[in-house]
DNA sequence: CTGTATCCCCAGAGATACTG
DNA sequence: CAGTATCTCTGGGGATACAG
């Protein structure tokens, strides 16, 4: 029982937690980590299943917890793009641990991961 | 673009995303790494709203994942216990990187965090 | 192209009462 | 003490069609 961590509050973390568990949260902040900026249907084709509103919920989620920027142009037909804002970039990186852990652990628990990745499940690994 | 994190599959992630998203989940598994081992009653009382039924879906969840460990004992009143296993204590280790990034985040944009946690909102942070 | 506007559905979470 | 058994209800997520 570490007293440093003691001192650590959860709080935050609660808060953090409901915007970044919801579906395709995360594989949008890798893929925006991956691509420095994106449009709607490029984000929407990589995730392949997403709908557009769910997509537009999610972003909208993403831009008011200040993960994710977003930059319209005024231009026929219309064009907008979407990246990581600094915090974004920043939970970025902090969750590579947890990515880290969760693929040795894959790794582990069960050798097939390749060859589902390779199919549908994980567009990202493709694409990013 | 590092070359490295290409090669990163989020897939594990978003396995384990589904387990420790639940509601509840990372202060179960925070509180039990700092405490080695708790009874169901003790971890309802520190959670403080939980409901037994959501208590025992989510460890059993947590089982289910290898999470936790769970050791019955056949006495009168029963007794049990419940503990982190290693991979348990291995993901409550990788989560600090994001524990610290969303509780520095949080720092910059609102003050009131410690107000709030002495409260209600936090019980991990009194009784971790 | 970049979204809204609707409608639907059910899994997750809670409240409450009860049992071995 | 450590849960089950029920019931309820909300809202997140999806499908589809449409709009600026």
């Amino acid at each position: 029982m570490e007293k440093d961590s003691n001192r650590i509050c959860l709080c935050p973390l609660e808060g953090i937690i409901t915007t970044i568990s919801k579906k395709w949260a995360i594989l949008v902040i890798s893929i925006l980590g991956h691509h420095e900026r994106l449009r709607f249907n490029d984000i929407m084709t990589t995730l392949e299943g997403i709908s557009p509103k769910s997509l537009t919920d999610l972003l909208k989620e993403l831009q008011r917890t200040c993960l994710v920027r977003r930059e319209a142009f005024s231009e026929i037909p219309p064009r907008v793009e979407y990246s990581l804002t600094d915090d974004g970039k920043q939970l970025c990186k902090a969750i590579i641990p947890l990515i880290q852990w969760a693929e040795k652990r894959d790794n582990l628990h069960s050798k097939n991961c390749n060859a589902t990745c390779q199919s549908t499940c994980c567009p990202s690994k493709r694409d990013i």
